[in-house]
DNA sequence: GTCTATAAGACGATAGAC
DNA sequence: GTCTATCGTCTTATAGAC
């Protein structure tokens, strides 16, 4: 999302940074909210331009949940891979996937498209994709009960996220339990990548 | 939405039969993607009716997610009053969330909702329908943690809803132990329930 | 209480130049 | 590789009749 402006980029380069883009706004505003013209100013592009990169705009967010995934399985790789600290193999990709808020975007756009299961192409693409992180989960050697626990509380992160807890931090104290409670060693890191509020778009 | 057609219905009458509609039309479709005419439509009355009735879309969506916490509450409230059995509180909780998937849309409208954090109204609507959840919970007898445990898993349960898994059951072995590790017990109620993908919008 | 007609403003995608 | 201009369609909301 590095501005580009004026300079001419390689086809690679251009889908890169439009599809960082398109994580962010798709995350924002959703599937159907996020207008193309959105994505192409935060990618500092014309919108007919990505249009034309990707055909469509179904293509484009279905290039932005696989960008999401393989963030994913390349940070839950890392996770499984580090064992120079005793820390349980749990800790090690829960935080993995706490550190993903760094992404922007990306929990949300995961999340919205969890909700698109009835759309032709999205929904059994969104599908594999939640069935690809059981089968890395599984993989690494969570058996199912921990897997689906795993599932849960990223669920639950994802919401969190979704629904800008964080803006009402120190506001509600239900809420401050409420996050205390969900994100105990992870909060600083949560609160200072909180989506902002104030995205041109 | 049993339809009503030509009859003429009381204010009270007619906005329940709308707000009903509007559960399962969000739902399927999400805040910005849902039609009024849609809505209207599975209500049986014209689409200036519904705003006539609730002046904005935005009207329309906040009532719909009040009416899922309202119903929510009700059916907390049976579970935690109804001690003939010797189920635990928490399972009878977890079954009364289970059952909402009777009122069609209610799991997904709120996850439409959990979504729209930024959004300048329905945004504080949701964190507070969420805290109030929270609250519902801890005030039950739930600790912080068990609260925690049971938003995740509901989480969980809406983002499987929402993905539409039980389109997939019996096609992908991935789907399968995941879906049988999340609902043991519930499973033929959440594949009766399943949102159909035949819906007429 | 409810409808028909329509204004007013999006928004995705196409055409075609540079 | 990238832009400007624009078409066609959809969609919320208003006006006003019955």
């Amino acid at each position: 999302m590095a501005d580009a402006k004026t300079s001419r980029l390689s086809s690679e380069q251009r889908r890169a940074q439009i599809v960082e883009a398109a994580l962010a706004v798709f995350g924002a505003k959703g599937y159907v909210g996020a207008r193309t013209d959105d994505i192409a100013r935060a990618a500092s592009v014309s919108q007919p331009y990505v249009v034309r990169l990707f055909e469509t705009k179904e293509n484009l967010f279905v290039a932005a949940i696989q960008e999401a995934l393989d963030r994913i399985t390349v940070g839950f790789a890392a996770a499984v891979a580090d064992t120079t600290s005793d820390v349980p193999l749990e800790h090690r990709i829960g935080h993995a996937y706490i550190e993903l808020v760094q992404v922007r975007g990306l929990h949300q756009t995961l999340s919205q498209a969890f909700l698109l299961g009835a759309h032709p192409v999205i929904g059994p693409c969104a599908r594999n994709a939640f069935a690809r992180v059981w089968s890395i989960l599984r993989d690494a050697g969570f058996d199912a009960a921990a897997a689906k626990d795993f599932l849960a509380e990223g669920m639950l992160i994802n919401t969190l996220i979704g629904l800008r807890l964080a803006d009402d931090y120190g506001n509600d104290p239900r809420v401050d339990e409420l996050f205390d409670t969900c994100f105990p060693a992870e909060k600083m890191t949560v609160l200072a990548f909180a989506p902002r509020a104030d995205e041109p778009w």
